[in-house]
DNA sequence: TCGGAACCTGAATGTTGACTCATGTTTCAA
DNA sequence: TTGAAACATGAGTCAACATTCAGGTTCCGA
């Protein structure tokens, strides 16, 4: 929950972080507080002081830790791509074959944006705010996601696509903008069914189906 | 080009635009330069004497023609509505079918992208500065992807899917990120190829193909 | 030719907020 | 016990705007 991902994030100490328990407690308070800060309210409308009275420390206390706002900011964005791909490799662990794990995906996806509404909006604004860890949020995501569909389409899973990457980053458009619209914007929906009905969608395509007990026309 | 769609964007004067020609060619070029900045330099990091100066008028001209800095991005938003959805339709005008239309769809806005880069970006900011102009935006471009959708369905063309609403969401979440990736950050890759690819996962799926002279497994 | 409507202007105002720094306080190894 | 490394602090600095305003200038009908 708030074991921040494998890699330490960049913060500001030249090399390695906190020395002490203390330290490490005070930037593990200011990280929390930074996403629900940024999260809340965006970028520029939340001052560093939100920050740092959310996390219960003195305003100079921030830059003991962190260069800059900006960067923070970077460091809440990788942080929250290594656990959208944790999110995302654990929901489609036992599926049975690629197909499945669309589905699975995306129904993990809707409910990942769900449960952490306000971190995902850091993402979104990282676009504008931190553009390189937008996009390397997405390139990382693209690479193993085409990992994905390479495998699955040489075991005959899915269809040998004309272009992977093309594929990949459809697949990721859809699935992000349903995130927006059934995770944040109308977060009652059940997000099964919209996952069943999307994935309908993305296995099959929108071509008629073939008849099979009518003809065609 | 700089026709600025029908319906008059909401200009600070409580009732109709400026009067004299004058003052209309003034507050074309103020919306003109707005673009251009807000898509350079983003919305926080333009600065309303970056506009005038672009326009070639006094600082002290813009507030005869807006209220407020965000006034002038929410126009440019529904400005940006109204084009895309211009030549969305101009698009797909000679399609046969609606599979058609769905790739010459996706090309058509890859290029929209392309030769838009820096309006789109104000589409997408306005995400944060403006939500209830970016609401609308995908609002209603949805709603009449629907219609479009509905009418291919009762027409045979396509699928009749198991709910449009998640079905135009996913297509345009796709477009969206296609957008991104082939009209603004890689621009140079062939975009008929790319709207070949991605029509291709969008109408026939990722399902693999039915053998038709080898047997399935 | 005149008056007022429409339009233009940029210096001045006021606020906001990131970042610095000089001065503590705490921790811990020796 | 001690001193120095690590950590904490918040008042003060400073630059960056958004917006206002009081005083022009231009246009046009009567």
């Amino acid at each position: 929950m708030s074991q921040h991902s494998g890699s330490d994030p960049e913060v500001a100490e030249e090399r390695s972080g906190p020395k002490t328990e203390r330290g490490r407690r005070t930037l593990r308070r200011l990280l929390d507080a930074a996403g629900e800060e940024f999260g809340a309210r965006g970028y520029h409308d939340t001052a560093i002081s939100n920050i740092t009275q959310g996390a219960g420390v003195g305003l100079g206390t921030f830059y003991v830790y962190f260069k800059s706002k900006e960067e923070v900011f970077r460091a809440l964005v990788a942080d929250m791509g290594a656990r959208t791909r944790h999110a995302m490799t654990e929901s489609t662990r036992g599926a049975h074959d690629r197909l499945e794990a669309e589905r699975l995906g995306i129904q993990a996806f809707i409910e990942f944006v769900r449960s952490h509404k306000a971190l995902y909006r850091v993402v979104m604004e990282a676009q504008f705010v931190a553009p390189e860890a937008y996009r390397d949020y997405y390139r990382t995501f693209a690479a193993a996601y085409r990992q994905q569909l390479a495998q699955a389409a040489s075991r005959g899973e899915i269809s040998e696509g004309q272009d992977d990457e093309v594929r990949v980053w459809a697949l990721m458009g859809a699935s992000s903008f349903l995130g927006i619209r059934y995770g944040i914007w109308d977060a009652d929906t059940d997000s099964a069914s919209v996952a069943e009905a999307a994935s309908d969608l993305m296995i099959n395509g929108l071509a008629p189906r073939a008849a099979k007990d009518k003809a065609p026309k």
